[in-house]
DNA sequence: ATGGTTGTGTGACAA
């Protein structure tokens, strides 16, 4: 029975659960980690879930904004939500699970935008996304032994040139500045991460998990960033066997602007 | 440089 996680920002798990429940059904991931549920916990669609066999939810909501949510057919323990920047901001919930012979934490991560104005001095928005991604250096891949850990979720962050439609063209638009590239880079090989999407998928091949609801022609244009992220620690690196990236579900009805990625491994 | 869209919950704000 492999293992299969995705991560999907699903912008209002209310509306667009139904597309939500399609793609289980077709895609039946062990585990579903949600962000932008903009859902609070009391309004949070438990039925639809149980209904699929995933018996195991855990949810981290607030009204209208943000949120997480870990879907999953395994049980779990150990259930953590960290209050990032001590805001109160409903942007992390981790969970403990069995996967073949292993534990795994699995950390559901969702970090602030930024804002439009890539200076902390003058956004407050920018200040907090560059406070969190401080904050995110204290996390370890192996920070609990005899576990190992997989961290999925909507960085908001495009850290390579490979990871944005135009380097030069976004290199002063917030998610591709070079003080958040750095800063995540920072946090990956502090934290003993690798980037699973990108080693199965190295650059220079271009890669993208959300484009703008903005575009005219989102397809065509493909003006696209790779914002969101599956980063596993080292020891899971191996047993990796597949990343897929589904663009096409930026095409499907109301579709979210973030498209799910699925980690696949052979344990 | 500007403006473009979507969601929550009915307002202004976040992305």
């Amino acid at each position: 029975m492999p293992f299969t996680i995705a991560t999907w920002n699903i912008n209002s798990v209310r509306l667009r659960l139904p597309i939500v429940e399609d793609f289980l059904r077709r895609f039946d991931p062990d585990v579903l980690c949600l962000q932008e549920t903009k859902c609070p916990n009391d309004l949070f669609p438990h039925a639809a879930f149980h209904a699929l066999g995933y018996d195991h939810v855990a949810i981290h909501g607030q009204k209208g904004y943000h949120g997480v949510a870990t879907i999953s057919k395994r049980p779990f323990d150990d259930v953590v939500r960290q209050d990032f920047c001590a805001i109160g901001d409903a942007r992390h919930l981790s969970v403990r699970l069995d996967a073949g012979e292993r534990r795994i934490r699995i950390h559901n991560l969702y970090v602030p935008a930024g804002g439009d104005e890539p200076d902390a001095a003058i956004n407050p928005k920018f200040r907090h996304k560059l406070d969190f991604l401080e904050e995110m250096r204290a996390m370890r891949a192996s920070g609990e032994p005899d576990v190992s850990a997989i961290l999925v979720g909507d960085l908001n962050i495009a850290p390579l040139e490979a990871d944005v439609w135009s380097h030069k063209q976004l290199l002063k638009i917030v998610s591709h500045t070079p003080v958040e590239t750095e800063g995540m880079t920072r946090v990956i090989a502090e934290g003993g991460w690798s980037d699973l999407m990108r080693h199965h998928i190295p650059e220079p091949a271009k890669l993208y998990t959300w484009w703008s609801y903005r575009a005219k022609d989102w397809d065509a244009a493909d003006k696209g960033r790779r914002l969101d992220h599956i980063w596993g620690s080292g020891d899971l690196v191996a047993d990796l066997r597949d990343i897929e990236v589904l663009r096409e579900a930026r095409g499907w009805e109301r579709p979210s602007d973030h498209v799910p990625v699925i980690a696949r491994f052979a344990f």
